[in-house]
RNA sequence: GGUCCUAUCGUCUAGUGGCCCAGGACGUGGCCCUCUCAAGGCUAAAACACGGGUUCGACUCCCGUUAGGACCGCCA
């Protein structure tokens, strides 16, 4: 039998962190065993679900690499199935007519939480015998006795029956509900593995007892402990973004996210880095864990820094095109951006940031800062100046060996020290003191912009009342 | 209130009865390297929630306590 995962998400806001990881892992262990990965809209909430949202999810999706081999199916276009199946069960009496009106139900639900008893539906429309002229519901008649589910995550649980209450399977106005519709979906759809978040542990045994009744074999089971925020309730937008897609206009690589992902609840002993094709090859719910985790940015970030380094400067540039155009800088066809990216990549955890440090390089003029010009663009260096701008314009190589072989002679004449000239220079050229190694930095920058900004930086030093 | 899940450094985790006075990674501190900032190398501090069993021997098995979390809709 051909293993079948399905993510499933509900399209009420954007894909985020969570469901990103529910459908990892179902991705995951699709590809491991050479199964097929469905994926389905849960759109049966009409009123909340948007096609703003499901194109967001889509779009999440793609960014992550995580292709579907079937779907996207939407379960909106699928009514008549459930309420076929529905009828089914109620021919069958697995099921009866609930006159029920929602506004009774809501206010018994109150009373009996205000009085400390389980909000349970109350079964009290299951004996009706008569067929009534009223809007109905049907709900599942529950029967007795004790579900266990088996999850290769958690291990068998059982539930006791009496503690579920007969759940309502077609809303009155005829449309489906959750519950149902993921059975009659993983079961026409064939899923024979349902992989999602332990937030629905408690939906399990409803689920088993309505595969049950319709007769179908069950699925296997894992439920994924859930991911927290820092104070460790579930991670919400209080915890900072949460959407997959915040994180790629952050500047984050869509396999940094995944790493992150996979290893955040599923671990291979000691590794952290994976390649896809190693997550693929390793993936196992005998490695994960039980216990929630706690989602850590900083960590994120790191994996990041890393794949940013591992990454061939011409595919980053690509990359950064756009992070570049935030700061009003069309770099499409500089010739000099995979230079410069290798002077920034070590000094970047993300895209964002990457851009942000790289402005020095384009801007037509450098913005100096005021600490850094007033501590070593002064009158003193002026000299100096001078014989660097002869020497550079007379190179006729502007790479990093030739830079360094001028500046030492320059040293060696002067008998100053690299520090002495490289700091007033690097301020020169970028305005600050922080910047990437000055001779791999001015290969980067082009011999003319790095003389434009030395001779600028002497007229400044000129202008400057004598000390 | 009920049902259910979980419990190793701040965080992610390794550990499947002796290899553990508990290993790795992120983060944090220190040192080295150094033209600044990084990167890199070395190094330090940092955990088996608690109490009972079982066993020659428990981080590992069982039971309880405590603490966290999730769910209890004609939402998904």
């Amino acid at each position: 039998m051909t293993v079948r995962t399905r993510f499933a998400p509900s399209p009420t806001g954007y894909l985020h962190i969570g469901g990103a990881r529910t459908a990892l892992f179902n991705w995951l262990f699709a590809r491991r065993h050479n199964g097929k990965f469905i994926l389905r809209i849960e759109d049966t909430d009409v009123a909340r679900s948007t096609k703003e949202s499901i194109q967001a999810i889509l779009d999440g999706m793609n960014w992550l690499g995580l292709t579907w081999d079937e779907g996207p199916f939407f379960q909106s276009e699928m009514f008549d199935t459930y309420r076929k199946f529905a009828h089914e069960l109620l021919d069958k009496g697995l099921c009866y007519r609930c006159y029920c009106t929602p506004e009774e139900l809501v206010a018994r639900r109150e009373a009996a939480l205000k009085d400390g008893r389980p909000p349970m539906y109350d079964g009290r429309c299951a004996s009706v015998k008569e067929t009534l002229d009223k809007p109905f519901a049907l709900r599942f008649r529950v029967p007795p006795g004790r579900t266990v589910v088996e999850d290769i995550i958690k291990g068998n649980i059982a539930f006791d029956n009496s503690a579920i209450e007969d759940l309502v399977i077609l809303r009155s106005d005829g449309t489906p509900t959750y519950n149902f519709c993921v059975v009659v979906d993983d079961a026409t759809m064939d899923i024979t593995h349902v992989i999602r978040g332990d937030d629905h542990i408690n939906n399990t045994p409803k689920q088993i007892l309505l595969y049950r009744a319709l007769g179908h074999a069950l699925p296997v089971f894992a439920h994924l402990p859930m991911i927290l925020g820092s104070d460790k309730t579930r991670l919400s937008k209080r915890h900072g973004a949460t959407s997959v897609m915040a994180y790629k206009e952050m500047g984050l690589l869509p396999h940094a996210l995944v790493n992150y992902l996979a290893r955040l609840g599923w671990s291979h002993g000691d590794q952290e880095i994976f390649s896809l094709q190693e997550l693929v090859d390793k993936f196992s719910f005998e490695a994960v864990g039980k216990s929630s985790g706690v989602f850590n940015p900083e960590k994120l970030t790191w994996l990041n820094h890393h794949y940013i380094k591992e990454t061939p400067a011409e595919e980053l540039s690509e990359l950064l095109l756009p992070f570049l155009k935030e700061h009003g800088i069309e770099a499409k066809g500089d010739e000099r951006l995979p230079k410069i990216i290798l002077t920034l990549r070590e000094r970047s955890r993300t895209l964002k940031e990457m851009a942000g440090s790289a402005l020095f390089y384009f801007n037509e003029r450098v913005e100096f800062d005021p600490k850094a010009t007033q501590k070593f663009l002064l009158p003193e260096n002026i000299g100096l100046f001078e014989v660097l701008v002869e020497r550079l314009s007379a190179l006729s190589e502007f790479t990093h060996d030739a830079l360094e072989a001028a500046f030492n002679s320059i040293l060696e004449e002067s008998g100053l020290k690299l520090g002495k000239l490289a700091q007033p220079v690097r301020v020169a050229l970028t305005g600050g003191t922080v910047s990437p190694g000055i001779f791999e930095m001015m290969e980067a920058m082009g011999k003319d912009l790095a003389l434009v900004r030395l001779k600028y930086a002497l007229e400044f030093m000129k202008q400057l009342p004598a000390s």
